[in-house]
RNA sequence: GGUCUGUUCGUCUAGGGGUUAGGACACCAGAUUUUCAUUCUGGUAACACGGGUUCGAUUCCCGUACAGACUACCA
């Protein structure tokens, strides 16, 4: 087999989405398996919708996301420039080529007459509304004009753009790695523009001849692109580089979590989450998208479930590092259909991965939180913490959002439980409990629970009745982790002020 | 409309001519936790439809339906 190189080419018009990150992800798993390249190519032939600050979006976001480019952008290489914009005189040859060998012309119709055109034959009914094999005879092009008027016409200013010449009846074979062959017959396939009139090239031009030059052995890309192939193996047959094409997979979709269409950021509003690695500022409408790593994400997690979005082991193992991935990884077992994109699942890899990581890094996403609120905690109690909570969270913000009453004295209290568990039997325990307190130098978790028995004992009610009522005045909630081990970390005084607050301000429902 | 690509539990998927069609997420129930979460156990739930081929088809073939992508001087 030959060196893999892979590319990923995104080009810069804004975040780049979830979809962007599995597919940049499979070049990169392919890449490391066989000790080959991943090339970062940004593909921003379109001035017209470029934006700013994306393609630094996508440095930042395949760097986080863990995905290391060799080659490319942001890292350079022997075949820079990667940034098509600079490459743009490269392109200008190879359209000239094919235009002297036959195989591409001049085109000279407006934005009308094309239009008029395609209106025309849809009156008409016909199959095939395109510039083609069908309709190039009918327009103005090189193919029609005298060639004095060609070259009057190329020397004046008037714009112009060079096309592909598609054989009229032709069968093209697309050979997919994961499709198997796919044949389209070449009436099917339009006289695409190569060159704009702006200087540029198209997609179709641009990423062949790069591709080609960059000596690209696999191009890993989405499935949108399947009706394009068998324009760019022709491409590859008339630049007379049919024998270095590279191989292609065209990955299944991401859709929608529900009904129909591809994953899209509307859609992902909706269901609300996020679709980008990182959060987006827009640079035009300022609109902010919120990101996978600013919701909690955490990137092993997210690589992990975007892994198995279209493609699987074999196995029944679902927890795979960026290492084993890199091992077990086949295009083979790329799967066919589109995948539905399920946050759930990747709230449990999310889970999941939180669980594995030590206490003291745990410990630090809650010190982060508490930082931002300006409350202060040592490390060895956000630690205790977070063992006691570890088991209870999704997100690492969670430590902080479901622990706050171990900083903040409840205010208020859950209503239904104080509703329904609040009584005198509650008070009289309590009551005693933390008479019972004053007398104990500190308490433990241990303590805390000998000593609640036996007063709950000398009064001669159960503990179980008012365990719930007694979770209340503590943390103000009716759920959260072991009460006495809460009651260790909250200190004998601070749990004697809420007992007192709790009694002081819950009224017994008559 | 045309071209192309798909279709196994709600979701991600394994499997493959003869299987009790397997796993995971989600969901439900029970146990544990005096709460919730975790954990454990169990459960509901799928081969789109119609024809072939075959002793036998969910698996192979052909149609149909449905879905998706594409159909720009966007990528």
């Amino acid at each position: 087999m030959r060196d893999v190189r892979v590319r990923f080419a995104p080009s810069p018009t804004g975040a780049l989405h979830i979809g962007g990150i599995r597919t940049a992800l499979y070049n990169f798993l392919l890449a490391r398996q066989y000790n080959g390249t991943m090339i970062l190519r940004i593909e921003d032939t379109d001035q017209g919708r470029f934006v700013p600050g994306a393609e630094e979006y996508i440095l930042q976001s395949l760097s986080w996301a863990g995905i290391k480019i060799d080659e490319g952008v942001g890292v350079g290489g022997p075949y820079a420039p990667y940034r098509q914009s600079e490459r743009k005189d490269i392109y200008m040859q190879y359209a000239q080529q094919l235009v002297k060998a036959g195989h591409a012309y001049y085109a000279f119709d407006t934005e009308q007459e094309l239009d008029a055109m395609r209106e025309r034959l849809q009156k008409e009914k016909s199959d095939n509304q395109q510039y083609s094999s069908a309709t190039r005879m009918q327009m103005r092009n090189s193919l029609t004009l005298a060639a004095n008027e060609v070259s009057e016409l190329l020397k004046s200013n008037i714009p112009y753009v060079i096309r592909f010449k598609v054989p009229e009846n032709e069968d093209v074979r697309v050979s997919d790695l994961i499709r198997g062959e796919v044949i389209v017959n070449s009436s099917q396939v339009d006289d695409k523009v190569l060159m704009k009139s702006d200087g540029m090239p198209t997609y179709h031009l641009a990423n062949v001849v790069d591709d080609y030059l960059m000596k690209i052995s696999h191009v890993i890309r989405g499935e949108e692109w399947l009706p394009s192939a068998p324009l760019h193996v022709l491409l590859y047959q008339y630049l007379g580089w049919k024998t270095s094409m590279p191989a292609f997979a065209h990955l299944p979709l991401l859709l929608k979590p529900d009904g129909n269409g591809k994953l899209s950021k509307r859609a992902a509003d909706q269901m609300g989450f996020p679709i980008f690695p990182l959060t987006w500022t827009d640079p035009e409408s300022k609109e902010v998208a919120k990101g996978f790593r600013e919701s909690g994400y955490l990137p092993e997690a997210l690589i992990n479930f975007l892994a198995f979005l279209g493609w699987n082991p074999g196995t029944t193992q679902e927890i795979f590092s960026m290492k084993e991935l890199i091992d077990a990884f086949s295009i083979e077992r790329i799967g066919k259909a589109g995948a539905k994109f399920d946050i759930h699942k990747a709230q449990w890899f999310n889970q999941q991965y939180l669980r594995m990581k030590p206490e003291g890094e745990l410990a630090n996403y809650l010190l982060e939180s508490l930082k931002k609120e300006n409350i202060s905690c040592t490390p060895e109690k956000a630690q205790k913490i977070c063992s006691i909570m570890k088991e209870r969270v999704t997100f690492p913000q969670d430590f902080w959002e479901q622990g706050k009453f171990f900083f903040i004295a409840p205010a208020t209290f859950d209503e239904s439980v104080v509703s329904k568990k609040w009584n005198d039997d509650v008070v009289k325990v309590l009551t005693a409990y933390k008479e019972a307190l004053r007398s104990l130098a500190t308490i433990d978790a241990n303590s805390a629970k000998a000593t609640l028995e036996e007063v709950a004992t000398r009064v001669g009610i159960q503990t179980g009745k008012i365990m719930q009522a007694f979770r209340v005045s503590i943390t103000g909630g009716a759920s959260g982790p072991d009460l006495m081990v809460t009651l260790e970390i909250l200190g004998k005084d601070e749990v004697i002020d809420r007992l007192e607050y709790a009694l002081q301000t819950l009224k017994v429902k008559v």
